[in-house]
Parts: structure tokens; C-alpha cells; sequence
DNA sequence: TTTAGCACTCATTGAGAGCGAGTGCTAACA
DNA sequence: TGTTAGCACTCGCTCTCAATGAGTGCTAAA
């Protein structure tokens, strides 16, 4: 498709472009990458690639910039893996793989480190509970009408929530149930619980089972608060893209909205491996000219999650695909050791 | 110390500053506000003003803008307290006095109300663990070597930890350890447990003690995270004294260091009421643009968090103070009743 | 096919002029 | 003695205009 120079010519423009921020004249591409040819050449080639959609240029007496084209061919076809020093990815593994950190605090303290090693916004949506298996519940009377329940996950993820009943019950009827509950759910995630198992829970446990049940139903929805958050906001503000205030603003907005930053991840982090969304490509209006790159997490074969960063798209594809990588593989080492 | 006429000025102009963010001129305040003299003589008391350190003049040909010894006047003396609508208010309490709603996410449900209706970010401090009053506390096995421990402290706030023993522990062993814990900790708080206690529970439980009151000893000093947050950052970044990016950049980076904000607020919610920080009166360099208005909130006649606001010097402070006070209340009220 | 040369474009920068908001001072007035 | 009208003055802001220079596209020669 692209001719091998006309590959050399697209890279250095985008390594370049990447580093200073400034539009990319033949001249400078001739300096520091030696092609053997002259700028004029240079500038043959790039009148070329801008024909074709993989450059663009701000105004004709400047120089080129990628296009959103140009990035997605970058990192489809042209970017070298990028790999990190031996004693960085030992100090994160250092970090993340701490055993007395719950995966609660193992997922924030992935953020942070991510946000800090690609220098932008980190995302990270936790596990979603109706994914994960039930080891263990348990119910605790506290008043006779009002009851603790704690639900213990499959890779040691905790929630608390608290019912109250109508009914008054005793400290002993409540263990009964939560004994009961616990054999009748052990083993099988929110999702395989299907109406038949419901159905039984109302039947056996009465009040109780009704409560639970509308607990389960109503889908822990207002988790999502907790459930999926962005870090490293300072850092993308010093980019010069940001420097339009306005437009900073909305995409602060947008990170402050869960809801939107749940549609953008899910509709970015949909299959396995490493996702790169490159501006344009993006549904989410002010983030247009922003990249977004995404893993997904695993505990033991299953996903759970995802984790990503978001910065402008001129960003370094490379080592953001890489430190998303790491920082995913590591969580997900985690959270399947805690299994154990 | 200021006369009549100085205060009509000196809160004239502030109330101008504050709306538009421009200079304040002696002929708008003439037009504007109707003191029954020219420009002339309202020039005079603007210049004595100066003098006296209340204003401040960008430069000569430009109007007065009010010092931080203006506002800290203003607020100290000139301003008339806010009331909001009585709508608004019956619409916060609505949202927060939700009996659904656990302790924690009433709190964050405030930050968000704060910063919608003071159009700044919302600092809150939850309930530091060690002043509540131990409401229950349960051990559950969840292997022979793994246990989990759910603390329930007195308004209905829950903690888990996931502490691991090398000794192996049997359900029952377990159990009867939780109960007998149950009875020594019902009523007190972290803070009243003195030495005593802790020797008796490590004699009493062993390894379980042992690992138990380790992790009292440490104070869960790495809750920090989850105990302080600013909401709404975003608003803030459209506000004029926010058009210097470099500027923003740094605030929003101290707003991401929960020390930081720990100090900030430890600083300025000393004492009971509302308390209000303008300026240079901060301590911490960045926020030296900025005021703070905070307020202690309350379990029963307990402090134990304080929540506020920040935002610009050139603040609606009047509005700031009734907001913050408002909400407070909402919440001390909320965790009382909590209490039943 | 490559390259040197050259005319051309256009964002950026800086100087200078004009504008106008706002002041301080002075002198007259109540 | 306090107030006010008048006026000269200051200075940031905006606009214009020319100069600069980075970078281009095109042409013609190698």
C-alpha cells in the first residue's frame, strides 16, 4: 500500500510530531532522520501521503501533522513495540503485586501508576459484581430489623450492604438463613442466578429473601460511582492540545460523568488484547481529539474489567500500548493469585 | 473603624467584582449602586481604601479590585447571609436524607450537591475511622488461614479487612473469637482503645489478636484515599483567574494529592461553624489564589468530618458559607439519624 | 527519479498609533 | 469642611502594517 520511504517518511513525521507538537517541515525530517534524500523529495513524498489521507497540513506554509488516518496506520503497521526498562517493570510488579493489598486497592493503585508512567489520564472500571463468583456470604443481625450482609467474591472483592426488614428477627434465625443462603449461592456468579434460584431464595427465606432478592435485582446499580474512575487529570492539562481551556473543561466533565466514561469503555474495550481508539473513531463528541488505549482484565480465564489511558492523539502510541499491557497483565496476575 | 460610607463602597464594589471579574470603576459603582454622590467623592474613599490595604489597583488606569484584607473584611462584617430558596433546600435534603443511602454515599452524593450549587469543587472529609463508636465487629472464616473481618462502626459505616494467619483457624474457633470481641470493643472507639485492651486481645486471641491489633496499630493510614475527595474540578476550570493553564494545572495536581488536601482541610476546619480561609491566609502555595470555606460536621454532638468548598478569592462568599452550612447540617443530620 | 532553485503563502512578531476607561489633582462650590 | 466638576494624564488594549521566516509547490536541470 505505502512504498518502504514513503513508510521511513510517515514514521519520522509522526515520532516527531509526537515529541515537539509542532508541525513537521521537510527540512527537519532530512536533518534528523538521515533518508539519504533531499527535502525536496521529502516534500514530494508528503504531498503524496497527504493526497492519500495520512497527513494534514494546518495551513500551506506549514508543515504536516498525522491525520487520525495516519496515527491508525501508525499503529497498525509502523510502530516498534515499545519496552520497558527491567527495573521499572520490576518496581510496578513491586507495587501491584503487594499481597496485603485488597484488588479494591490494587485497581487504584494500578490507576495512579498508570497515569503516572504514560504521563495522561488513566482509566479503570472495576469488576462488575454480577460477573464475579460468590465464595462467601454472610448475614449479620445488628437489630433485630436491620441486617448486615457481606458478600465475599471470587478474588477476595468485599461488599456491604444493609437491609432492613419489616419483620423483626433474631440474631439465631439470621445465621440459619445466612447458612442456608450460603450453600444455595456458593459457587455460581449474580449472572447465573437465574429466576428458578430466586424463586426458591423468596420461598425459603421469606421477608429476608424478598429484600435480598430486590437487592440483587435492582442490579447494585448505583455502583457505578465506585465502580469505574479516572486518574491523573493534572497531567493532561499541560499538554499544549489542552491549551484551549474550554475544550479542557468539557473533557474534565465528561471524566467527572461516569456514565459517559462506562459507554466510552465498553464500547472501547470490547474484545481481548489491546485496543487503540484513535480520535475520530471515538462516539464520544469532546473526546474526538483524544486516543484512547484499553486492555481488559482477567481473574483466573474469565474477563472482569478493563483498564486504559486517554490523552491526546498525538500521544506515544507505543509505549501507552505497552505500560496498558503491563499494567493489565499485572492486575490480572493479581487478581488470579488471589484466588488461591 | 471603616465609616458608613467606606463600608457602602468598599462592599459595592466587591459585590461588582465578584459578578464580572473586571476592575471596578468609581462611575459604575455611582451608576450601579445609587450612594447619592459622584464619582468624584466615591474616588476619594476608593483612594483612602487603597491605602488602608482593602483594594488593590492592577494599575493606574484601571479600576480597584478588592485585596484579600477587603474580603476578610467583607466577610468578617459586610456580607448579608444567603438563604436559599426554600425548594432548593427541601430538593438538597430529598437527595440526602435518602434512608437507603449508607453513610458513605450520602457523603459523596454532598460532594456533588456542594459543587453543583456553589459551581467550585467540593472537599469532603468522611468520618475518620478511629472517632467512631464500635457498633459491631464479626470474623468470619473464610479459609483455615484467611479471615474476614467486618467492622460496623456507630452510624451504620462498614469496613472490611482481609487479615491471613499462619495458624489454621476452624469456623467455630473463629466465631467464638468474634463474639468475644464483639462484647470487649461494643461502645468504645479506636481512640479510647488504650494499651490495656490491645494486651488483653492479643492474650486473649493469640495469633488473631495479634494480627488484629497490628492492624488497629497501623492505623489503616493508608485509608487516606478513600477519606478525602474533591468534586467537580471542572467547574472551576472556566472561572477567568483560571484562563493560565499552568495555573490550573497545579491546582487540580494538589487536588489529586490526598495529602494535600488532608493538610488543607485539617488547617481550616479547626474550629466548629463555618470557617473561611481567603488568600495568603492558606497555607499551601498553590491554593494562595483561592478561598476556602469549610464546615465540621457531626454524629450526634461528635465531630467527626468536615466538608467545604473551594474556589477563586472572587467568590459569592455570602453564597459559599450557606451552602456549605446548608449541607453540613444535611449530613450531620443524616448520620444521626443514622444513629437509631 | 531526484534535486536545486525560486516564487509564493501565510502565521507570527513587533512597532506604532489611537482609543478609552479610569485615575489624581485642583479649584470652585455649598 | 466636605463635595463636585473639570481636566490632564496614565496605561492597557486593540488595530494596523510591515517585516520575518518557515515551509510549500512548481519547474527545469541533472
Amino acid at each position: 500500500m505505502l512504498d518502504e520511504r514513503k513508510r521511513l517518511v510517515l514514521r519520522a513525521i509522526i515520532d516527531s510530531y509526537v515529541e515537539t507538537a509542532e508541525p513537521v517541515g521537510s527540512r527537519t525530517i532530512a536533518r534528523k532522520h538521515d533518508l539519504g534524500v533531499s527535502p525536496a523529495t521529502i516534500r514530494n513524498e508528503m504531498a503524496d501521503l497527504e493526497e492519500t489521507g495520512y497527513l494534514e497540513q494546518p495551513h500551506v506554509s506549514a508543515g504536516r501533522i498525522p491525520s487520525d488516518k495516519g496515527y491508525r496506520f501508525y499503529v497498525d503497521s509502523l510502530m516498534e513495540p515499545h519496552t520497558f526498562a527491567k527495573t521499572e517493570v520490576e518496581k510496578i510488579e513491586k507495587q501491584l503485586l503487594d499481597p496485603q493489598l485488597t484488588p479494591e486497592r490494587a485497581l487504584h493503585a494500578a490507576a495512579r501508576l498508570l497515569a503516572l508512567l504514560t504521563d495522561s489520564v488513566s482509566l479503570v472500571v472495576a469488576p462488575s459484581t454480577d460477573q464475579l463468583v460468590f465464595k462467601h456470604i454472610q448475614l449479620v443481625s445488628l437489630e433485630p430489623n436491620s441486617i448486615l450482609v457481606t458478600l465475599v467474591l471470587h478474588p477476595m472483592i468485599v461488599k456491604n450492604r444493609l437491609i432492613r426488614t419489616e419483620q423483626e428477627y433474631s440474631p439465631e434465625e439470621v445465621a440459619d438463613i445466612s447458612e442456608a443462603l450460603n450453600k444455595k449461592l456458593k459457587g455460581i456468579t449474580y449472572r447465573q442466578l437465574g429466576m428458578t434460584v430466586l424463586r426458591e431464595i423468596i420461598s425459603d427465606f421469606g421477608e429476608i429473601g424478598r429484600v435480598l432478592v430486590e437487592l440483587v435485582l435492582q442490579g447494585l446499580a448505583e455502583e457505578k460511582e465506585e465502580q469505574i474512575y479516572a486518574t491523573g487529570a493534572s497531567n493532561i492539562l499541560t499538554k499544549p492540545e489542552f491549551r484551549d481551556v474550554q475544550r479542557a473543561a468539557a473533557l474534565l466533565e465528561a471524566l467527572e460523568e461516569k456514565d459517559v466514561l462506562m459507554n466510552v469503555m465498553s464500547s472501547t474495550a470490547k474484545s481481548s488484547g489491546v485496543q487503540v481508539v484513535i480520535g475520530q473513531e471515538n462516539v464520544y463528541a469532546p473526546m474526538q481529539t483524544c486516543s484512547i488505549v484499553t486492555c481488559t482484565y482477567y481473574v483466573g480465564s474469565d474477563v472482569v474489567g478493563a483498564l486504559g489511558v486517554l490523552g491526546p492523539t498525538r500521544m506515544d502510541y507505543s509505549k501507552m500500548v505497552a505500560a496498558v499491557d503491563l499494567v493489565a497483565r499485572t492486575v490480572s496476575l493479581l487478581l488470579t493469585k488471589h484466588d488461591r
